[in-house]
DNA sequence: TGTATCGGATACATTCCTGTATCGAACGGA
DNA sequence: TCCGTTCGATACAGGAATGTATCCGATACA
């Protein structure tokens, strides 16, 4: 990898590599974990040689860096998607539901997530990337928060649409960090569900609650 | 490592040299990841060649497990502590300040837990290990909350103490995540108070709530 | 103080992985 | 179809980390 400067034959082949690549180290990666593979192994997931992927990529971690910033953003558009479906007044309940079921999607994302985040955690330079990623989240919550609160009551007492955002997203990974240790999925987006419901309401209308998980 | 069966001598020197170890192997870890450590490295910050690491340990999988399991005891000791303070009557926001002090204390630590995390989320049996810590911290939030139930008001309506403390242990999940990312403890403290008395109170006494993070 | 045992250092063989250099084949354009 | 370019395979050398075997100094106990 590297260059773009010369114009360069239109490569139709080389696309296919680097998409195998991406998608093989995907699945390696939230099978061993990303400090535990190597670059032949890969290689050997996607039926690729080591050349293959010198030749596609300077390292490891470039290649983890462009895996996380694919899938991130299809994840973004997800729930963006997810948030405008409603009309200008916000049935909570509904794009709870369908925000949680996008964002507790995959296992194996959230696996590769929490590598890279474990990553971000010691180079600025990743976090950046990372802080980005989330704050684009937040602003589709946010955004749509604030147009609801027009019409609709306002959620709590967090710091309105901007503080209720973030309540979301930490909810998001609190709960996320308990799938990663029971795997129980199901079990997971119910709990986060109740957990959004009862940051975003204010305690009035809150349906009757399950065990928490 | 290994057998215990030989009474073997009462060895001062084992015990110095096994804490030097640990010692040297959580600052390593915390700076450069527990992926990405070698023994070498943690023998040479700890000063010892690694025929004394091998006389310690198997493997740095068990080093790593013993330096967590060392660890979480004594957050989980301080988090009791911090909690059994009060009276019978539960002072909600002096009991979050305390324990909000104790969770958010150190860095390194969350930096490191957070890769005991990873490696958890892989191997069912480290997975057993952290869910039982993550559960003595649950019950003695719960517990605590429901001995307070009986005198002041109840909490929420996420399922009464139980469910209150899944809550908590979300909350504190949440923050410590983008803790990681922006490395602003003081700010991360600040919003998981906030976080924490807007999900165990009822919405009528809370403080005004500062932006949130 | 003497002695048997223990703990840690050193040296070695081995394995695994990385990165580069080179070559043949596939590809795209005329 | 032919040719120049690009892509990926193969071979190679170097480095790093692991685990073991052996040895010597330290330590506990009589």
């Amino acid at each position: 990898m590297t260059v773009e400067g010369t114009t360069g034959r239109v490569t139709r082949r080389r696309v296919r590599t680097r998409a195998n690549l991406l998608e093989a180290a995907f699945a390696v990666f939230a099978a061993k974990g990303f400090g535990r593979v190597s670059i032949e192994e890969v290689c050997e997931a996607a039926g690729y040689s080591r050349g293959a992927f010198y030749s596609n990529f300077d390292s490891l971690d470039e290649l983890f860096f462009a895996l996380y910033g694919e899938r991130a953003d299809l994840i973004a558009d997800q729930v963006t998607g997810a948030l405008a479906l409603d009309g200008p007044d916000l049935d909570v309940p509904a794009a709870v539901d369908r925000v949680t079921e996008v964002l507790l999607l995959d296992l194996d994302w959230l696996l590769v997530k929490t590598d890279f985040l474990v990553h971000a955690a010691r180079d600025p330079a990743v976090a950046q990337t990372l802080l980005e990623h989330r704050e684009r989240l937040r602003r589709a919550v946010a955004d749509r928060l604030a147009r609801a609160t027009e019409h609709t009551e306002l959620p709590v007492v967090l710091g309105g649409a901007e503080g209720a955002a973030h309540a979301v997203i930490a909810a998001y990974d609190g709960v996320t960090t308990q799938l990663l240790l029971d795997k129980d999925v199901e079990h997971a987006r119910a709990w986060l569900k109740q957990l959004l419901t009862a940051l975003l309401t204010d305690g009035s209308d809150n349906p009757a609650a399950r065990s928490g998980g």
